[in-house]
This record gives structure tokens, sequence and C-alpha cells, in this order.
DNA sequence: CTGAAAGCGCTTACAG
DNA sequence: CTGAAAGCGCTTACAG
């Protein structure tokens, strides 16, 4: 493999000059410049990307930390990991991946080994413990989830208040007095999952003040159990003929349950759902709803990202991504 | 951040002797080695990777090469990722992610850049542009999958042939005399995906080989198609009432067309699947299955990558993980 | 505008 | 068994 020894040697040049164009941190005249670039391409001279690191101290890679909750339904995750990586391409950076299963462990040797400019928290939940290495040692990182508290460290997410009230909304405008609130497993709010309880608490306001009633159902882990909690909802008749889904699973599972009791949207029922796309992707889902956009929010995640690295000490920032209205005529109008 | 110097200095050692308890390469003696383990515990000292990099021109990390198939259904994805990140750290490897949409030019870059010190190619079909670089370059390397001409490259899957013989065998046994073979669409096949080849002849090789008349009945992509599909395939009288599946989405969405219709299993209907356990997580799939063991090939990747790093001359191997039933009473006896 | 020199933090023959 | 020196491939003040 050529160097930039090589580099300099073919072009007759000094390794200096090779290293100015390929920084472009100076001013070298056109006729060298052509000369250098000739040389790069004839030797298909590219930089080591280590030892440059070495010399300015940037690895320009990020490290994410990915995390697991066995409460969640997450399909996405994948599609986080590649927005996050397509992301960082674009501000120059890459990107590795941690998958230690003590996350507050990955994320120290991560800090100590210098492997990484920054990190990528994934899924972040309150009281997560791997915040805690890192406000600690004010390394570079970005949380991907909006705890209460986030120790001074920068967060994206979407959201999911502001997405509780478009769905509130569409829901009231089209008359509806009550709705069921088809909500996560108990566990999941009590374990710190503020997506869910962001979500929550905009959506009791919300409906509060456009007097609409809500009746929560909270739907269990794991396919049977989703699958019997719905068809049970569904049957009950002292729960509301209108559906605010915020659960991946029980969206996913709903219209099959559907098809069990025989249901048509929106003429039997009215719904609306937040999920992700991907899973609008991998089943058949078509209601009205509110996307989660992986891609944005990793695009912020990773913009405030390389903004901490180069201004370490800029006030913590909370970024949070607009949600959007897919309107597929899943709701009735009611008078 | 201490370095290397400092826990000399602090050892009233040389940075060799360091340098020497680090890698473990050379004998110390015990007394100097306590003196220097307690001074990197002093210190929080820790290994600049990207430095030891340089010096031994080995950067510990593996790039993974997503690539994605449009015709394909792949919640999988992230479990692959996930269990080659920890497959290569028990090996002492990172792994960083590489996206690029254009795999060729990716694989291109990764080795130029010196970042990797091999590449993993995940979801490899016939043909795929990817292994041109590689193959031109010999750079280490293992494909997840297995195309007919692996160009002299490592590649690591699942036995599928093997997976289709145990359960035509498991339909045989039970005395099935034929079946409709629920199969990828017929582009998949078209455009080099080599798994769905494999298993499709050696479904047809046994079957014939056992008596099992194989009626295929290809499913097209996207939930809607899927289950029109299915739905329109369950209610033909001509197929016959016995499903071998290799098709993912179809095994996804089969219950839920088995509730339209009320059928069944193994009452009504007979089914065998080979899926993703992944799948079997998100989705009620209760059908005697083969799996598909991502963890298993994962491993399996990386061990032969790493066999590759340590051996760039070793003759090129091919491995095939053996598929594992999985009973679940979804096939009926007949006699 | 270009180049010589020092340095980034390691490892590894090579002496001793 | 330990240490001094050179080198991995870059970048970056600093001269000129």
């Amino acid at each position: 493999m050529a160097t930039i020894g090589d580099v300099a040697r073919e072009a007759g040049v000094s390794r200096s000059t090779v290293s100015s164009v390929l920084t472009g941190r100076k001013f070298v005249t056109p006729e060298t410049r052509a000369r250098i670039e000739a040389a790069i391409a004839k030797l298909e001279y590219s930089v080591n990307t280590g030892a440059r690191a070495l010399a300015t101290s940037r690895t320009m890679t990020f490290g994410v930390v990915v995390r697991f909750h066995e409460a969640e339904f997450s399909p996405a995750l994948a599609t986080y990991l590649v927005a996050l990586s397509d992301a960082a391409r674009e501000h120059g950076y890459s990107v590795m991946l941690l998958t230690e299963p003590d996350g507050e462990a990955a994320v120290r040797r991560a800090i100590a080994g210098r492997q990484v400019d920054g990190l990528i928290l994934l899924n972040v939940l309150d009281g997560d413990p791997r915040l805690d290495p890192i406000s600690r040692s004010g390394f570079p990182a970005v949380l991907v989830g909006m705890p209460e508290d986030t120790r001074g460290i920068d967060a994206a997410d979407l959201d999911f208040a502001a997405a509780a009230g478009l769905l509130v909304d569409h829901l009231a405008d089209a008359g509806h007095r009550e709705a069921m609130f088809v909500r996560w497993p108990e566990e999941l709010y009590e374990s710190g999952g503020t997506y869910a309880t962001r979500f929550e608490r905009a959506a009791l306001r919300r409906a509060a003040e456009r007097g609409l009633r809500l009746a929560p159902v909270p739907v269990p882990v794991g396919p049977e159990q989703v699958r019997a909690t719905l068809r049970a909802a569904l049957r009950d008749p002292a729960l509301p003929r209108t559906l605010l889904v915020h659960n991946d699973a029980a969206a996913a599972m709903l219209p099959f349950v559907l098809g069990d009791l025989g249901l048509e949207v929106p003429g039997d029922l009215s719904v609306v759902s937040l999920h992700s796309a991907e899973l609008a992707r991998l089943y058949v889902l078509s209601f009205t709803a509110v996307e989660s956009r992986p891609e944005a929010v990793a695009e912020a995640a990773v913009a405030m990202l390389c903004g901490r690295v180069a201004d370490p000490r800029a006030p913590a920032q909370r970024r949070l991504i607009e949600p959007r209205l897919e309107r597929r005529s899943s709701v009735a109008t009611r008078s």
C-alpha cells in the first residue's frame, strides 16, 4: 500500500505538501496540487485513517451503544443502525457497533480505549446506567431517547407529546368523544420508558382539553397475549369503538384481530396509531398514523454529536423531532 | 489520558517493558509486572487502540457490509448485526458498520482506508458485485451467504439444502404424499438468491425420493399481496392441504390467514416452515420449523475471518451450519 | 508557497 | 530480564 511518502516522491514534493492537499488546510498552487493528485491517482493512494487518527487525535468514528429492553417490540433497531451509519457517513464519520450486554461497561471501555470520538446511546430510558460514565467523564455523547434527566448530555428523539396531540386532535376533530387508549405494558412506564410516558401524559392532557374520554388498555408483550388482549378489548361492549394506539406490537397485530372478529375500519371501528414506519413496511397497517421518523432522529443525533465534538463545552441540547400525521382514512366522522 | 510513558515512569521501568506486559509477548518478572499493573490501575491507563493499530498494522476491527434486497423480508438484520458484533468481541475484534448504498464502493473504500482487518459481507447473492474488489485484492473477507461461485472467498451460511431435507422428511415420515411449496417470489431466485435456490433444489430432489408431490406457490412481496396470495392458495381445492413454507413473509402472515379462513393446524392443515427465530419472537408462529440460527452463522463467519487474517493464503472454506428441526406438532399423521 | 522536523502512542527487533 | 532506538503513517507548527 502506498504511503504519503510514496506520493510525495512520485510528485516530487515533500510529505507536508501532500498532507496539505489531503487535509485541504493550506493553500497549494494549482500546479503542484495537480501533480500530487496525479500521483495519488497513479499509486491508488488513500490515507491511512489510523495514522491520521493518531496524529490528529480524532478517530472520526462514533460508537453506537445498542441496548435491549425485553418489554419492547422493536423490529426498528436495524433501521436505526443503518440510519445512524448513513448520517454519520455524510458527516465524515464511521460507526462502530458496541453491543456488550453490560452497556455501562461498553461505555467505559469505549471512552478508555479512545476508539471513538463520541458515543450514540440507543434506546435510552430514565435512570439509564450508561449515562453515568458519560456525564462523569464529559465524553461527547448523544442520547437517542429523552430521559427526564439527561445529566447534561445532548439528546434527540421524536416529539412524542406532539404526536399524542396530533392523534387526539385528529379524533376530536372527527367528532369522537371517547377512545380506547391501547398502551404499552405497565412495566415499560415504570422502568423509565420516557417516550411512553411523554405520549401518555400529553394524550391525557389534550384529551381532557378536547373532551375526549380515554379508556386505557395496556397490552402485554408476546404475540399470543397481544392477540388475546386485543380480541377481548374489541369484544368488550363497555369499551369505545375508537382506538388510539401507542404500542407497536398491538398496531402490528390489530389488522389480524380485526380480521378474526370481522370488523371493518373505519366502518365498525376508528383507529389512529403511533408506530414505526418499519412496522408499516412489514405489516398491513392502513391506519391514520404518526410516523416515528428514525432517519430524522438519527440525523439530528449525529448532527448534535458532531457539534458536541467540535465544541465540548457548549450547553447541552434537547432536540425533539416533529412528528407527521399520515392520513389513511381509518377514522369515521361522528357528529 | 495516561499514556504508556506515564505508566512506565510511574512504575520506574521503560516503555518497552510496559508494552511487554500489555501485549503479553515477553516474559516479565512477577515483581515488575506487579508494579506495572499497579501503575496501570492507578493511572486508569488503557491502551490507545489507534496507536497500537499503527504499530502493529492490525486494527482489530472488522467491517460489516450491509446490503438491502427489496424482494426480501428481513427483520433479522439487527439480529445478525448484534450477533456478529458479539462474536467479534469474543475474538477481540470490534465491528464497523459499512452501509454505503453502493456496496462495491463501500468495499473498495474499506480496503483502501485500512480501517479494518477484514470484511464481513452480509446477504451475499450470486454474482454479487461486492466480491469483485475482494477477490482482486485478496483482502481478508467472509461471505454470509453461499453463492455458487465464492471467488475464492470464505463463506458461511445455514445449510439450506439440509434444512429442506429435514422438512421434507418430516412430512414424508408423517405419511404425506403431496404438499404446497410456498416459496419466494420468482425474482429472488433469478437475482441470485442462492439460499432460496439451494433450498428449492434439495426440496425437489428429496421430495422426489420420498414420493412427495410438491406444488409450488410463489408468494410476492408486500403484506397485502402475501395475504391475498396465501388466502387464494388455501381456498384452492386443487392444492394440497399440506404446506412446506420457505418464505419469511408468508410464514409471518400465515397464522392470520388461517384465522381469516377459520382453518386449524394440524386439523385442517399441516405446516412445516423454515424461518428466522427472530420472526417467531415477533409473531405467533407455532409450526414445526427449521431455525435459521443467525448466532451460529455469525460465530462461524467471524471465526473463519479470524483464521483468514491469521493465514491469508490458506485454502478458501465453505462452512454450512447444520439446521435444527423444532417440532411443534403442526403436522398431522396420514396413513 | 514549500519543506525539515517533531510528535501522536504504540510495538518490536536488537543490544546489553 | 530490561531498555534505547527506530519505526508505523500521518499532521502541524515553524522556518525559510
